[in-house]
DNA sequence: CCTCCTAACTTACCGTGCTAAGTTATAGGT
DNA sequence: ACCTATAACTTAGCACGGTAAGTTAGGAGG
């Protein structure tokens, strides 16, 4: 049916999003996008709009929107940081962390299944992502 | 840095898109997704909306939006289909077959250096991408 | 002939990505 | 003490995805 396998790659991540999508939003009222934010606020600690949105991989502009967001629902903190500087701190409320576990755990029993069932080898696939990923950097450090 | 698959994924989507549209937006002025657009019309030969959205995987909307664009563009012609009904008829103009043949040629010697480079095997990793899309759709289907 | 169903398309509105340009807070040089 | 440079954040506006609800063309039944 489809021929190409960036096309593929691009259903393939839509399908992802549109599954985690079915799961956090029924249960939590978050998109997948919310939900990697806060995970990633949880991971790093108190953190900078900056420092997240490197780490999400995407810009500072789009953070600032979401930050902006999902403070509005109680599950992310953003006051100014006390060390000074036009910064921002950012940390998970007690309920922004439980709401990070438990959909942390859903969509990873989820996403394990549905490895499983394909057949295809976790390990090997993640690899190769990255692999892919890496050339592709490299080939944009050219110039 | 980054320890999921699932976000990997979205990485190298956003990268490949991104490296894509280095190549079109200079050369033909063209997005990825708009040389995606005509690429399956091109394919597809004269056909409605409804079915190049099915094609795509993307909503009718999307698709009435994009080739409202596109037909501004002198790419692609869209005309109410002559054998009657609601429905237009999308075909490629002569440059739009042109730029299409032009953009996938570029786009496929691309990409076929990255992946070259990666050490990547273009089949297994394509395999493998088809049958997680598979096995998300069985899920799916399951409700 | 008129009514109503269905399929295809459109409109309206929103989420989330981007870039470009504006704002603000600290730091450094004179 | 006052510019100015820099870093972090915000605002404005576009691209393109989605859903929900509106419109329109053709066909089927009274």
């Amino acid at each position: 049916m489809s021929h190409d396998l960036t096309f593929d790659l691009h259903v393939l991540t839509a399908r992802l999003d549109r599954a985690a999508e079915e799961i956090l939003q029924p249960a939590f009222g978050l998109s997948y996008r919310r939900f990697l934010t806060l995970l990633l606020v949880g991971e790093l600690g108190p953190v900078t709009q900056r420092a997240l949105a490197e780490a999400l991989g995407v810009s500072e502009p789009s953070v600032s929107r979401m930050t902006g967001a999902l403070a509005g629902t109680g599950l992310l903190e953003a006051g100014p940081d006390p060390a000074g500087g036009n910064r921002r701190r950012l940390t998970l409320t007690p309920s922004g962390k439980q709401a990070v576990a438990q959909c942390r755990d859903l969509l990873e029993r989820r996403f394990a299944d549905v490895v499983e069932r394909s057949g295809v080898s976790y390990g090997d696939y993640a690899r190769d992502t990255r692999r892919l990923i890496a050339a592709l950097d490299d080939r944009e450090d050219e110039r």
